[in-house]
DNA sequence: GGTGAAAGTGCGACATT
DNA sequence: AATGTCGCACTTTCACC
């Protein structure tokens, strides 16, 4: 019986690859990483589909957490960017460690990798000072073992 | 005469520098990063100034660069993402391998910063092999000395 | 995925401080 | 120089097909 569960579920995955993005939804996902402001109908024409259809899918990418968020490319300057490399260590969960960094309103993305590191953080600050500070938070958390900071001198 | 001339670039710098962004302006790009389709009067209302002014502001941080683009923060199952570390060396200027490195288009940016490796690029591609492949790209280009490559696990 | 009508928004011109 | 007001066209939204 538990292995028929099991089966189950592997059923249900696939139900839900069944939700699977096509070119048109690819292409979207393109034309909107370059200019998320664009409206529906500007985005229809360039997908040969109705406005109404570009409203639709953008709405269900939304909902299957395709698209996490519009938001900006920006560079404020005078800002200093910073990307911090972490070493987490056992038995503390990294994903645990990733939660209470992102309580520090100066961290801006956080990605758990693989490797000698297992977390990247990327935080905006007003100073250096500031960035100072975020490294005090993060060296702060239980389970983080180390950390390695790159100051960002130019980005592309 | 000369240095007249350099005082003068001083003095246009000064100038420059006051265009300097006010407390509505970091408010409205920390609404944009929240939601970049918000419309100009859903934040005119959040900032308590009128919808026109909402929209010059904006135009007014496009010109400057402060605004670089209107973009969709995203994850497409199945997708890797990938983060690289790259080494460049002497005489090849680090600009010139970000140039090269930002052709391939599964690049999605690239950071240059302090420490032992210079240049940080974030790929995004839609299997391992094609990670692979941008790597190999990478280590082709001209002053790349070396690469370190950390796999997306998951993001925040 | 398309249509149509109502509500909301974008945008330029001009007035205001 | 930056903001506010107004008018109109366009866009979005929400029914329903």
């Amino acid at each position: 019986m538990e292995r028929l569960e099991g089966f189950h579920g592997l059923l249900s995955r696939d139900r839900e690859l069944e939700t699977r993005l096509d070119q048109k939804d690819y292409k979207l996902l393109e034309l909107l990483r370059q200019n998320a402001r664009e409206s529906y109908a500007a985005l229809a024409a360039q997908l040969g589909i109705s406005e109404s259809a570009v409203r639709k899918r953008i709405m269900k990418l939304k909902k299957l957490g395709v698209i996490r968020r519009f938001t900006i490319d920006y560079d404020v300057p005078g800002e200093v960017v910073a990307l911090i490399l972490v070493k987490t260590q056992p038995p503390v969960q990294t994903p645990d460690v990733s939660r209470k960094i992102l309580q520090n309103r100066m961290v801006e993305k956080v990605y758990e990798v693989t490797g000698e590191y297992d977390i990247l953080v990327i935080a905006r600050a007003r100073s250096s000072q500031d960035i100072n500070s975020i490294i005090d938070y993060i060296r702060s958390i239980e389970g983080v073992q180390s950390t390695y900071t790159m100051i960002v001198l130019r980005s592309y």
